[in-house]
Parts: structure tokens; sequence; C-alpha cells
DNA sequence: TGTTATATCTCGAAC
DNA sequence: GTTCGAGGTATAACA
């Protein structure tokens, strides 16, 4: 890994133009080539990268940039698309290689698949008498989150998100189109689960027929396992 | 911006809990408090993170950590949520910091706005005798896109994005169903126009009787402006 | 200030 | 390899 701050302006060419005036900005070069132009704030995105596979050449500048004060210009060439970053260094203040190794990466856990095994585990959290029929119940279209059926014994689909948005409705309407088809499940009733459910996705599912269920990931994973969070 | 490269572990604990275990990499500290920390490859996202606003403040490691090898541990806490990132630093191998100043900002240009205004301006592409009626015509769910009439006067609504996917032909259904509800307008054709379509989508624009239009960006792009890109 | 749509989205997994 | 869905999405535009 490569550390360089340094004045400099970039420009890049490739799913869009952009340009960035002179500045005092970092330069991340990583060992697999990639390049990173961060400035000192608005954390976690860079002003402008290149991805590997990419190649970095650095040149000598013409006339004109020596007369403007450039002191290099490096050239970053993604291998595959026709993307090109052109960084154009004038003072450098740190210039400084380290060898860092392999990453074990990253370990994570909690999201959509742990709210989805949470409900299969707490059915009863959709209604009294509520079943579980099967998790991840495959279609032609992709798989239905929950399937599962009511006091009654219908059945009833179940489309999990984080946040309910109208694309989940979407998403539902789609499967319980295809699942009411079929003669063994029909009718089919559809219920939209979300830690949170946006007014418009709210309104689209009501008027559908299909039924909303705020889910409390907290709560749910309290019944899970209560010291599951690290502090 | 302070930059350390250390041996380090890193815990976070927020919307989920995601641990790092020991290993070489780079610590970011920009001047807003905000946090990165990066591996050595996979360009432009860091492995965990902490954004803005946020405090960060170091610890001595008590006895156990000492034993272990930690040298600082920080305690990086948002102020508004309560999302915390901690660090357990091993071996430091740099330690710098460095002023950078402001940054002008990055200037960009090209996207779906720019294909909604060359498409505007070049509203023939849609087909002979086609006219702009206007741009973003607001409607009580969104703007439409463009909205034009064709040779026969007929009214056509346009969705236009870059990569065309299911939901753009989702929302272009729902426009296309409300706007054929105003007896002024109706009916109401629709076009899906997009740089790439996928099949899927073209194959449900299709079936519901909307039109998908190819967008060749560069070659509008050509026509608008011949040396418009950098190289 | 809250909500919606976009992103050089990135990233991972399934097909 | 391509497609699809999720993200601690982040971030800009807009009401």
């Amino acid at each position: 890994m490569r550390l360089v701050l340094a004045r400099c302006s970039v420009d890049y060419a490739g799913r869009l133009s952009a340009h960035l005036p002179l500045a005092t900005r970092l330069i991340l070069v990583k060992a697999d080539g990639s390049v990173l132009v961060h400035s000192d704030s608005l954390s976690y995105k860079p002003l402008n990268w290149m991805s590997p596979p990419c190649t970095l050449s650095e040149f000598e500048p013409d006339e004109d940039q020596r007369a403007a004060g450039v002191s290099a210009v490096w050239k970053v060439m993604h291998t595959k698309t026709a993307d090109l970053l052109l960084i154009s260094l004038h003072e450098v203040l740190h210039d400084s290689s380290h060898e860092l190794g392999e990453d074990p990466g990253l370990q994570k856990d909690g999201v959509e698949a742990h709210l989805q095994k949470l409900l299969a585990e707490q059915i009863s959290l959709l209604g009294d008498g509520h079943r579980l029929v099967r998790r991840e119940y495959m279609t032609a279209i992709g798989p239905v989150d929950i399937l599962a059926t009511d006091g009654t014994g219908s059945t009833v689909a179940v489309e999990i998100k984080r946040r309910g948005d109208i694309d989940g409705v979407e998403q539902l309407t789609r499967y319980l189109e295809l699942l009411n088809r079929d003669p063994l499940l029909a009718p089919v009733s559809g219920v939209f689960a979300a830690q949170e459910i946006k007014p418009q996705a709210r309104t689209l599912a009501i008027d559908r027929g299909i039924r909303c269920l705020t889910l409390d990931y907290d709560a749910m994973r309290g019944v899970d396992d209560p010291h599951s969070r690290l502090f």
C-alpha cells in the first residue's frame, strides 16, 4: 500500500466524466493496483477512484504542465473497460509504501436473513393459529421468503424486507399472482413484513389487499437470544 | 487527516455486529472525526468505518488486553445513533498527521439527467413526427421523464433509465395507469428508453404494450457536442 | 428537515 | 460469466 499526500487535480473519464480541481488530497494505491483519492472530510466514499483490475503508469509532465506546476502525471487505466483516471501531481507532501499482507476479512451477522429466520421461528407473530410451511418456498420467478398457513388453513405468502419499499410490494404481488394460479394453493393471501414500512408502500399494499406487518427486530432477537448484542 | 498503519482488530456494533480479526491495516482519521479502516485490497469500500458526526477517544488497554499485545484501544462513537467502533491497536507501523484544507469538490456531468436532456432535444429518436410536450411532466405520483406526442397527436409517456430494469417498467406502468385516467390525455402509450435494457424488463414491457427504445449515449452526445469526451 | 431517487453505486450469491 | 437483490448502502435533489 502506497500513501501519497499531494496537491493534485484529477480527471476521470468512463461511465461519466468528472474533474477535481487542484487541492491537497490523499492518494491511496493498494496492492491490487486500485487507486482511491480521498479528501479530508466526507467519510466512506472516495472523491475519485479506480477499481481493479487496473494499471498505473507515471509520466513526465509536458512543457505546459510543467509550467503550470505539475511535477508528475499518473495515468490509471482499467484493464477491461476503457475507464481512465488521470492524476496531475503538484507538490508531494508525503509518500510512503507499506507491506500489509492478506486480510482475513470481515465477519458480519444480522440482516434480512436473520429477520427471516426469526420470523419463521416466531411464526405466531403473523397471527394466532399460523403455521410455517417453509422458508424460501421456490417458484418459477424466485423464492417466496416464507410460506405459511393461517388459522383456517389458507395459504399465506410473506415477503420480508428490512425496509419495506414499494419494490417489495411489487415483488410480493408478482408472487401472489403466480401462487394463486395454482389450484392446490389458491386462495393465497399476502403479508408484507418489514422493520419499517414506507407510507407509499403501505398504501399500495393495502390497496392490493396485502396485509402489512411491522417487525420489531430487537424484540424478536431478544426472544431468540437476550445477550446477542456486543455491548 | 491522520494516517495510522497498524496491526489491529476491529469490532463494530450498530445496525449489525461485525468483527475484523487481527491484521495490518490502514486507519484513516479525517478532519471531521470520521474513521475509515482499509485493507490493502478491495478498493473503494472500507472494511469498517464510522460516519460523522462522531467522537474518537483513546484508552489504555486493561490487564488482559495488554497481555494479548494491545497497545491502545480507540473507541469511536456516533453522536446521534448508538453505533460504536472499537479498534484494538497492536504494533503501530506508521502514524502521521497532515493539514489538507477544504476540498473544492467533484464536478461531474453526464448521467440520467443528461440522457433526458439529449432525448428531449432529439425527440425524433422516438419516431418520425414526435414532438416534445415537456420534460418532468408532474403527476400526483411523481414526474414523468418526458411527455411527447406521436405523429397522430396521441400522447406518449417516456421513462428514461441508464440501465433499464424491471423497476423502471413498473414505474412507467403506474404513470400510464394514472395518465390514462385523464380523458384529456388518454390514450397514452409508453416508451421505456435506456442505454441498456435487461431481458426481463424488456419482456415485461412488451407484455404490457410498452415500447422499448435503446439509447446510444455516445451517438446522442456526439450530435450534441462532438468533442465532449475527454480523450 | 424528512423523503425520494440515483449511484462510476459496491458487493456477494445464485443461476 | 451474468443476473439479481441487499447494503451499517451513501448521497444528492426535492418537498
